[in-house]
DNA sequence: ATCACTTAGTGTACTTTTTACAATTTATAA
DNA sequence: TTATAAATTGTAAAAAGTACACTAAGTGAT
């Protein structure tokens, strides 16, 4: 690798989603921004996880090298979804005269690849070498930088068109789970809820879904068994499906 | 529209789909090489209808402009599904001493942002101001310039997924259409046989499909019914499903 | 006018899935 | 022992999926 930059002007975002407090958050990085003429700083931004493409890399290579620098993780839900140029971000940036902490001017990144992960969050460790990052959650995300809030929102929109048609839902849970966490997500990406018995019989007839012989522990109520996802099961049983919507 | 590029290393290009001959087609683009060194033409090849990115733009501006300059139409269905950056294109159009006939560097475009488009073939005019393009049913496409091959399997995978959830396949056929040639459609498009009773109680579901009091003309048999799609009845039908796979 | 030919159009019985809805079980904590 | 909280489970009715074959309505040839 020879991090050699690939071009200056593309970039890969990642919208990092985590399930935590039964609601889905997103992990954002603070940005700094000082003053071109006094070096003074002007206030802090928050803006979603990216960086450049290496000159050897695909665009899927850099989108995981980003998530790891940032996360420490591997092997985890990333997905890519859309490319975004806003004509604007460049004019946008450019009437401001500020610069980011670290000397590089903000309207650089023009064409941004944007990328969707699904983590769980308890892995993770927030604090990184690059800048400080922390959860939100996405009912409390305000204005982000450049047009990360247009980003999230499409990714957002990937993920519930996503969930709908494979099994991913789980990717945001431990890797042992209760039914009941599972529900929780689907009703919290989807924003509906669902009945407790139809959910367990339609997810019951999946096979990948594996009940272990576990329970939850150190709860004060009805332990709940704890179920992993196989995907060996997965791809055995998968099939294709022909439904469309109406 | 200032006609600056944004950039030189990125770049749309468009998989352009149509049916005929019971066949799903691509649209083509003839590309004549010359040798650097004589100006001779070398050989011709085969690309995806692309161009840069302007300046003033947004990544879908410039792929309906695109899409236009090469047909000619507008109001025709176009999604963005994936972005391709191949860190081994510019090493491989490196080691070739070949320009493009207009003098243009094949290496140039790096990151090339993928739309596919559905098209009533019927109604393209295929020569148009920029090169030759031609018809070429997906079982014939051979060798294509660049990483086009790729594309093209991709944007095949992404009209896959998403026909099997959305009502597009009639933007492949002319307004007025009969159900048989609907199915067609989706046979080709799924690569299964469709039960052709099962498929007409299915669709027929669907209320956005409207019959129309008229019927096919000039065939030797009897003449079917021609539909139309709604898409004002689709917007006000329309529900989200919740189904996974297996 | 009849007939041969070709594709359009339709129904039924069976299985599976969806939907709406409430009582019982099993653990902890007081 | 009891109160509490969440887990777990079933059923009946409606809708959708599946497998399967005959009749209808045109054209073109005789």
């Amino acid at each position: 690798m020879t991090n050699r930059i690939l071009n200056d002007y593309i970039s890969v975002d990642c919208v990092i989603f985590g399930y935590n407090d039964n609601e889905l958050q997103v992990l954002l990085v603070e940005r700094t921004l000082t003053k071109e003429s006094t070096k003074e700083i002007e206030f802090t931004d928050l803006t979603l996880t990216g960086n450049h493409i290496y000159e050897d890399e695909t665009i899927e290579d850099a989108a995981y090298r980003v998530l790891y620098d940032r996360t420490g993780l591997d092997n985890v839900y990333l997905e890519q979804f859309k490319a975004f140029a806003h004509p604007n971000r460049l004019k946008k940036e450019k009437d401001r005269k500020w610069l980011i902490h670290d000397g590089r001017d903000p309207e650089q990144r023009i064409v941004s690849i944007g990328f969707f992960s699904l983590i769980s969050t308890r892995n993770i460790i927030v604090e990184s070498k690059c800048g400080i990052a922390k959860w939100v959650p996405l009912s409390e995300i305000g204005e982000l930088a450049f047009d990360h809030n247009q980003i999230v929102e499409e990714a957002l929109k990937a993920l519930r068109s996503k969930i709908k048609h494979e099994p991913i839902g789980f990717e945001l849970l431990p890797e042992k789970f209760t039914l009941t966490e599972l529900q929780h997500v689907y009703e919290v990406i989807l924003g509906t809820e669902l009945d407790k018995r139809n959910f367990r019989k339609k997810i019951g007839r999946m096979k990948y879904l594996v009940p272990l012989d576990e329970k939850q522990k150190g709860v004060a109520h009805k332990p709940a068994r704890l179920y992993m996802f196989s995907r060996d099961v997965y791809e055995k049983t998968r099939k294709e499906m022909f439904d469309f919507t109406v």
